[in-house]
DNA sequence: AGGAAGATCTACT
DNA sequence: GTAGATCTTCCTA
């Protein structure tokens, strides 16, 4: 086995750390695509790719639950990068982790991801065969992949929590637009998606 | 008490 | 593709 080949696959093979969301959101939405999401509860292991993001900022950002200033339900988006967020919108559960620079606030939503394992439980969850139809909007990968407000805090960072982010090589054939479904939109562009990838949301 | 929301489903043209 | 209903959670009054 070649030692360099052995090396760099040990180090693509690792869990994202603090340092990687303690950055732009803008940046950390684009880094995570191609990315690695893993979700562990019971016995059970669910995995996939993040094929759709969106970057929040805080009290500058009409569209970002931060605002209008820190609340309750909002105070994660100031607290360490590399925890899970969670809020919800109409009856259904948005996943974001945390993400900004020192003393700012922010937050990346994962959109859509491209299902690995555990296909059969989720098809289960959401009670749809199509595949196409599991993961492919926030709210739809949220039931795929049993995620509720139980998760909000949780450390992504740490070997053993429910959802771990893996380490993959940077995504090249990406595209970004306008965020979907914000009334007061920013001017910049702030939705990342691997490009013809058929896991992305409509 | 009333309303809006970072969405989704259904039932259509 | 697009319009309208949905019936949860948190906000504002």
């Amino acid at each position: 086995m070649n030692m360099e080949k052995d090396c760099n696959k040990h180090i693509n093979e690792t869990i994202l750390q603090k340092e990687f969301y303690s950055r732009n959101p803008k940046k950390v939405a684009y880094e995570l695509l191609g990315k690695k999401i893993i979700r562990r509860f019971d016995n059970n292991i669910l995995s996939g790719i993040i094929v759709e993001t969106e970057a929040y900022y805080g009290d500058k950002d009409p569209a970002s639950r931060a605002f209008k200033g820190r609340k309750t339900y909002n105070s994660m988006m100031w607290d360490e990068p590399g925890r899970l967020f969670i809020y919800n919108v109409h009856k259904y559960w948005m996943l974001n982790l945390v993400a900004h620079e020192v003393n700012s606030v922010g937050g990346v939503l994962i959109r859509s991801l491209e299902p690995l394992w555990g296909i059969e439980y989720m098809k289960m969850q959401r009670k749809v065969k199509n595949i196409y139809e599991l993961t492919n909007g926030p709210g739809k990968l949220s039931v795929s992949f049993k995620i509720t407000k139980e998760l909000n805090g949780c450390f992504t960072t740490s070997q053993d929590g429910p959802l771990i982010i893996i380490n993959k090589v940077l995504v090249q054939n990406y595209d970004k637009s306008k965020r979907i479904g914000i009334k007061k939109d920013l001017s910049d562009e702030l939705r990342f998606f691997i490009k013809n990838n058929k896991f992305v949301s409509k």
